[in-house]
RNA sequence: GGGGGCGUGGUGAAGCCUGGAGUUCACGCCGGCCUGUCAAGCCGGAGAUCGCGGGUUCAAAUCCCGUCGUCCCCGCCA
């Protein structure tokens, strides 16, 4: 028997110029529209919609078939693909001057009546979505998402091969090198007690892979954190991870920029302009006040420690006083009520400011605030003239220890201008971070993985609190899609580098000694990068949260409402992996057993 | 770990502040009518333990406490 096609043309592509052609499709009914007489379909399948016309005068099998059709029944639908009469096309469809007039149509499939309609009309509490994601997916919006994160990963594939990049697969079961963010551990069968951890990056692999000569390497890499949720962030996340040897900077960022400006030509038409503009971190942090500035708009932070140097307003005095500062942002016209500026004045407070000062410019170049009677005249001259302030301004100013400054005024600069539906890419690499990020009580963290090469070895040892790295960010519209570093590629320079980290000569021996070892061997000099995915593709799909990029994401806890992943196992399961779970945990099973 | 929002027929919302019969709107579902619609239209109908538990009250969707789920923010994310 010869096989029968069940397809043989897509619903979306049918046009005029397809007319009496006999077609056969196969699909999913997206509406019916009964008339009594006539029964109208639209037909969906992936490539989009046809309308389907099933005449009065069919025959009795098919009417009956076509009277029991529901929404989301899978069908084929055998026909003629005829134009529509006069007056009854539909400019707003692809497939608007056709229709296809049923000869035979089969049920594949029947469906359920739906837990929510397949539209993008409806808001649906997106646990209940992710619950049915397979039916969410058939909605236009997640459907589209889909498309262009596989056309994403296509651009990046294909710039990085244009590039002589070798695609290279590295281990997803790794030694656990808890640093940083939590490790998810997989437990060993064969060596019991003994953990496998999932990768929070192929770092160490990437770089023995410049080691094994490989110079040009990339891979689409899924990353595992176990750290809490955020609206951009997913315990599993997709990066594009690169490595280049005989690299500085320079070359990562020659390279990125093609496949950044290929993946944005590719979902939105629009080819950012290359070189992507550079700040330093100090800069960023000056002007934007966060290291992740979003550069679509001005509105950018003004010191004026200088201007209010003797002032004798307390609140600013007193900052000075404590070697903090003063600084602020011309907000533009806000037309605020008082409420309004009550309001900005606690969210400067929730943000950690001890207050905030607001002043409004008024027609005749005087401000108007609430402490305006504690400034001298200079100062409020001087304040217009640092905004170049017009009147109708609102300007914002906070004095404090400098870092507190500039993320309050960093945050309102975001509040208060950060454009909504907005077509710009903004994108910029940010360069030369600190190696440490100094705490509230003067307490130093390394602001990167220990494998990041500092400028100087010997500053990052005597004056650590301000010693720069060769780590960079790439930014896009106020969002960190990644981060990478010229590597320490001497063995020496590593050990010093972990002293100074504080990861004495034995631990760093236990969990990295083999990758010291591989740092004996020739190691050219090699700098990398990593590109989150889903962030990358949320932004550029406008989309408010990666979830919507991500086909099967998980809630904020972790859990998969779908499949009611993580779920307890079998003793038997444990028992194997020479696991037991602590009385008390064992105890909460059993009552959440109980009462279920 | 901390703070906040939300939870009402299958879906989305209003009702809650100021307690008084499960009330309303839109979509969907079921049935009927309808030969050109395309978010079809018109008519009729079904569908709810107001997340769960406790408390206050003559009376709770509404007020209070707890709990679960979910989302957002801070912490965390080398």
């Amino acid at each position: 028997m010869a096989d029968q096609p069940l397809r043989t043309a897509r619903a979306g592509e049918l046009r005029a110029g397809d007319s009496g052609r006999e077609v056969r499709l196969a699909g999913w009914v997206a509406t019916r529209r009964d008339h009594g007489g006539v029964l109208f379909l639209d037909l969906r399948d992936a490539s989009g919609l046809v309308q389907v016309v099933i005449d009065p005068d069919a025959d009795d099998a098919t009417a009956a078939v076509a009277d029991s059709l529901r929404a989301e029944y899978c069908i084929s639908v055998t026909g003629l693909v005829r134009a529509r009469p006069d007056g009854t096309a539909n400019p707003d469809l692809p497939t608007g001057d056709v229709e296809v007039a049923a000869a035979l149509v089969e049920v594949l499939s029947p469906s359920d009546p739906l837990p929510f309609q397949i539209d993008d009309r409806s808001e649906v509490d997106e646990s209940r979505r992710l619950e049915f994601r397979y039916l969410d997916l058939r909605r236009p919006r997640m459907a589209a998402n889909l498309v262009a994160r596989s056309k994403a990963i296509h651009a990046m594939r294909s710039t990085m091969a244009a590039q002589g990049f070798l695609e290279v697969e590295t281990p997803t079961l790794v030694k656990s090198t808890p640093e940083g963010a939590r490790d998810f551990l997989v437990p060993s069968r064969l060596r019991q007690g003994s953990f496998y951890a999932l990768p929070q990056s192929p770092q160490l692999f990437k770089q023995l892979l410049m080691v094994g000569g490989v110079e040009r390497y990339y891979q689409i890499a899924r990353c595992y954190r176990d750290e809490d949720f955020r609206s951009d962030r997913q315990v599993e996340f997709t990066q594009l991870d690169i490595e280049g040897s005989f690299w500085g900077r320079g070359e990562v960022f020659a390279a990125l920029e093609p496949v950044l400006a290929a993946v944005a030509l590719a979902l939105r038409g629009i080819e950012p302009t290359q070189p992507f503009p550079r700040l330093t971190w100090h800069e960023a942090m000056a002007r934007y006040g966060t290291d992740k500035p979003d550069i679509r708009f001005g509105m950018e932070i003004v010191d004026l420690t200088e201007l209010f140097v003797g002032t004798e307003f307390k609140a600013f005095a007193g900052a000075l006083a404590a070697e903090g500062s003063v600084a602020g942002i011309d907000a533009g016209k806000q037309d605020l009520s008082r409420s309004g500026f009550d309001a900005l004045v606690e969210r400067a407070v929730a943000l950690g400011a001890k207050g905030l000062v607001w002043l409004v410019v008024e027609p005749d170049g005087t401000l108007r605030s609430p402490v305006a009677k504690f400034l001298s005249a200079a100062e409020q001259e001087g304040l217009v003239g640092a905004f170049g302030a017009v009147p109708g301004d609102t300007l914002l100013v906070v004095a404090d220890e400098t870092k507190v400054v500039q993320s309050v005024l960093g945050s309102l600069r975001l509040d208060l201008g950060k454009p909504r539906g907005h077509d710009d890419l903004a994108l910029l690499w940010v360069v030369d971070f600190p190696v440490f990020a100094v705490g509230p009580n003067g307490e130093l963290t390394p602001e990167h993985h220990p494998f990041t090469a500092p400028y100087d070895v010997a500053e990052m040892r005597d004056h650590p609190e301000t010693a720069l790295s060769r780590a960079y960010d790439l930014v896009l519209n106020g969002s960190e899609l990644g981060s990478g570093s010229e590597r320490i590629h001497d063995p020496r320079t590593q050990k010093t580098v972990f002293d100074i980290l504080g990861i004495s000569d034995q631990e760093a021996e236990s969990r990295f000694g083999w990758f010291m070892r591989a740092l004996r061997y020739g190691t050219p000099p090699h700098a990398g990068f990593a590109v989150g995915i889903d962030r990358l593709v949320a932004i550029l799909q406008n989309e408010p949260n990666i979830r919507e990029v991500i086909p099967f994401p998980k809630t904020q806890t972790g859990t998969d409402p779908l499949t009611g992943s993580p779920g307890p196992v079998a003793g038997d399961q444990l028992a194997e992996l020479g696991i037991d779970l602590l009385p008390e945990v064992k105890r909460a099973l059993e009552e959440e057993a109980e009462t279920d």
